[in-house]
DNA sequence: TCCAAAACCTGACAATTGTCATAGTATCCC
DNA sequence: GGGATACTATGACAATTGTCAGGTTTTGGA
């Protein structure tokens, strides 16, 4: 049986076998063998990772993969003029660091603690030896990624063809829809503006602008850093260019 | 034995048996067994395409994945603005459609044929059945698709983060290294102002003007709407903000 | 071979977006 | 609690990029 504490108003569950921890059912382990499980779960070690601070970062060789089990990620790469692009969020139940597990190259990517996160290591040897046998496993692992390349295309047909703009209406929806809203109808999700800009491909100073265009207009309401949305209806329509 | 013609200066190599092609070895189906080959073979058909027609198109969907043995295709995505994104070049090897038959979803990007093309269709009974026998098979398709996703978030970064010059500077230099050059040092393969404009994501005046400027500078010459390199130096120096 | 259609090119202008400067506000740590 | 530090906000301006309008050249089909 599973520990439960409450702390603070929040319900904590402390589960450390893989076998039974609920986050696995939402990512590619959930199509391991019982015995396969078992053995990653003897190899994982967890971590946590405060926020601002990296669970890797770009270029770093992996020793294996992440998986999420609280808070959120930003996934981020850097340019040559010296921004960040955030690629990704990830949050519960995403693996990080599948991809350079798989191609044996080191990591492209940045991934960085946007709050407070509790995160499973699992080494390199776990994954690939499950690649190697259990075909369901490297199956369900194609499909996510096949998701995930889909995604990325749409992100470049987004950036190249939307205004800023569109682009930040639509930035919004996408946190509604992924993060949701707390009780007061703000993004649950509280991003920096700089981490918005990140998002979106645009300046700093850019985001801010338009968040306040966007208030004046009656789109959004905000309260210090948090961001509300107001009007889904016409944000909706912005992005689709009226 | 293969049948060859020389036809009008080119050479033309008829195979029609998989077991046999060389184009496989450039792709996931090397790692095929023999038998899954014979299936593969018998069940294939050759589709000859001319320049400019479409292999599919965005939305349909796909009852197998196209292997491209002759010509270039155009993978790309209509925007709400009416204007194509192109995301992707396919070549000789390429196999073309297998997300969509993985995720067993429609397609999400279009192919269309730049040049005249010669591909085979393999129908998905064939790829799924080998995805979930032959593990080496998946895992190659993944490590494929691995790469892909990769190149995408590159893509994502520099188009968010480079000036639409760096941008077609560095297309120019992809250009050249894919596809190489022909005799009088001019690039191989000869895309339209238009089709440069969607790789690179900007209006087909801009990336005409830039085209001109770079001429002006030095840095290309042009012969009808073919580009040729001839400072490559300066053009990599471009690219990295120089 | 010639004509129409398509592709290419350039100029002028407008809109979008980025940059720099500066000031207010929140947050963190001692 | 107070001061340093980071984040948010806004204005002014410049650079980049897109749009429209007009030409010229190239291409493909009758």
């Amino acid at each position: 049986m599973s520990l439960k504490f409450v702390l603070s108003g929040k319900l904590i569950i402390m589960e450390s076998r893989c076998e039974n921890c609920i986050i696995r059912q939402f990512n590619s382990l959930r199509a391991m063998s019982k015995e396969e499980l078992k053995q990653v779960s003897d190899s994982k070690t967890t971590r946590t990772i405060k926020k601002g601070e990296p669970i890797f970062e770009e270029g770093d060789k992996l020793n294996g993969v992440y998986c999420v089990r609280n808070g959120v990620s930003k996934l981020s790469k850097l340019s040559a003029n010296g921004k960040d692009q955030i690629v990704k969020l990830a949050s519960k139940g995403e693996v990080l660091g599948q991809r350079s597990v798989i191609s044996q190259e080191s990591t492209n990517l940045s991934a960085i603690a946007i709050n407070d996160m509790e995160v499973c290591f699992i080494p390199k040897e776990s994954i690939n030896n499950t690649l190697q046998k259990n075909p369901n496993f490297t199956l369900e692992v194609l499909r996510h990624m096949a998701h995930d390349l889909k995604e990325a295309d749409d992100v470049i047909v987004n950036i190249s063809q939307k205004t800023v703009k569109q682009r930040m209406a639509e930035a919004f929806l996408y946190l509604q829809n992924n993060f949701g809203e707390d009780a007061e109808g703000y993004l649950a999700l509280t991003l920096s503006r700089e981490d918005i800009s990140n998002v979106v491909g645009t300046a700093t100073e850019s985001a801010i602008r338009i968040i306040s265009e966007f208030k004046k207009k009656g789109l959004i309401q905000t309260s210090g850093k948090k961001i509300g949305i107001k009007d889904e209806r016409k944000l909706l329509e912005m992005v689709e260019g009226f």
